[in-house]
DNA sequence: TTTACTTATAGTCAAAATGACCATATATTA
DNA sequence: TAATATATGGTCATTTTGACTATAAGTAAA
């Protein structure tokens, strides 16, 4: 058994990205299209082979550049999933990986074995391959979870928005309605915004306040935790 | 590239156990004395290799059992690590498993690579190889925030206990001291609880009603989970 | 120029939860 | 019988919550 060269590939490793990105208010989800291989032609979660040479958070953030064209974003390791007739041609091993974005922020360009990338809302993703579809389901629940003991919305929104905005992020997620009063209420008890001091433009109907997130008080809440229930 | 047989191992993949155990209000770990390998004498987490017919899952129960001897017990998946100088002669990438149980229940029976298997207080760990103490590490906070999510001690506790015994697993677990009325008033409004309309026996006090958990409601509050600060 | 409509923002109030205590009960051992 | 452990229950001011109500400030239609 020779020593692999660093750049050769563990076949029996693979990464699936699971990047999630809002957008008028809707949660959505990012795909690629395969351009080669046994799943051509079909929509799956951008994935791709481990080399020898590289970390494994390394990995995922150079094969979701590859393929979508996205970069520079936080990937938090979600789980590995292990069945063994989970992928048909051989055994292999995935690790998911999970990743909040706004869409405004980054444009897709497809790349590698990817022939096409896009956003798909969260409730109308066609027929994945594999068991990606349970991966998704695992990383939404995730994500439900997620939600109501951290901040979150930091990478999601743009980095002025609306009490309202925030609040549909919330909905969005958690797939229920909050009440408006006590969602401001409990927002501003956290000392988690800070006031833009500028109103909306161009709405049609009382302009709101502007606001931002304070980085300190965030970064202090994610490490603390936070009892997130309305 | 001819097929690997099923139960070939995958030697870029392996998986290691923090099994946490609770005993007279102090938490512990559990190790195994390396037998074989290059770090043959030394105490590190139990692990070994997945095969090519093996669930993940099922990879972790078989080699916990085979160096421990304790089987049927729920373990989950922690997180993978995968930093390609983790170990020193190849590369592998690990995945960790955690689990939570009560070390009055199990016999440790050492076996396969492991000449000794024990536990260890988590504040006195003998120097572990590999990164096996970063895991241990993640995987103590990763209890640290579990406890005040969803309900522990299930596992942890033995059939029938008393309040003040819950309590001190809170403590172990949190690094910190509680007030008793306070937590007996939080446990009692969770319903959680069910007396046995027993009391413990053999203490040099006055004696104190002794507790089952509502199975119920533990599971109910796994799913849901619980904001529990005090 | 009203009037309707939309969203923003502030406030009320009873009920529940929290945190820091205090008080008493029931057991063993010196 | 006194000293001591731990068990168990209660008080109380303060904070948080959930469910509402009310008013403000814009645009658009009548």
């Amino acid at each position: 058994m020779g020593k692999p060269r660093a750049d050769s590939i563990i076949d029996a490793l693979s990464i699936d990205c699971l990047i999630f990105g809002f957008k008028n208010g809707r949660l959505d989800i990012l795909l690629v299209k395969h351009a080669t291989g046994i799943s051509k032609g079909k929509w799956a979660l951008p994935g791709g082979w481990i080399t020898y040479g590289e970390s494994v958070d390394s990995a995922a953030n150079r094969i979701l550049k590859s393929l979508t064209g996205i970069s520079n974003i936080y990937l938090e390791q979600l789980k590995t999933f292990g069945e063994p007739d989970r992928y048909p041609t051989k055994r292999v091993i995935t690790i998911a990986y999970f990743a909040l974005v706004n869409e405004e922020h980054y444009s897709l360009i497809p790349g590698f074995t990817a022939s096409d990338a896009q956003w798909f809302n969260i409730h109308e993703v066609p027929k994945l391959p594999y068991d990606h579809a349970s991966i998704l389901t695992y990383g939404f629940n995730h994500l439900k979870h997620k939600v109501r003991h951290e901040p979150i919305g930091f990478n999601l929104l743009p980095e002025k928005f609306t009490l309202l905005r925030l609040q549909e992020l919330y909905e969005a997620i958690l797939e229920t309605q909050l009440d408006k009063s006590n969602f401001r209420r409990k927002l501003s008890k956290m000392k988690l915004l800070k006031e833009c001091h500028e109103k909306q433009k161009d709405v049609s109907h009382r302009a709101a306040a502007l606001f931002r997130f304070d980085k300190q008080v965030y970064d202090q809440l994610k490490r603390d935790g936070i009892a997130f229930e309305l």
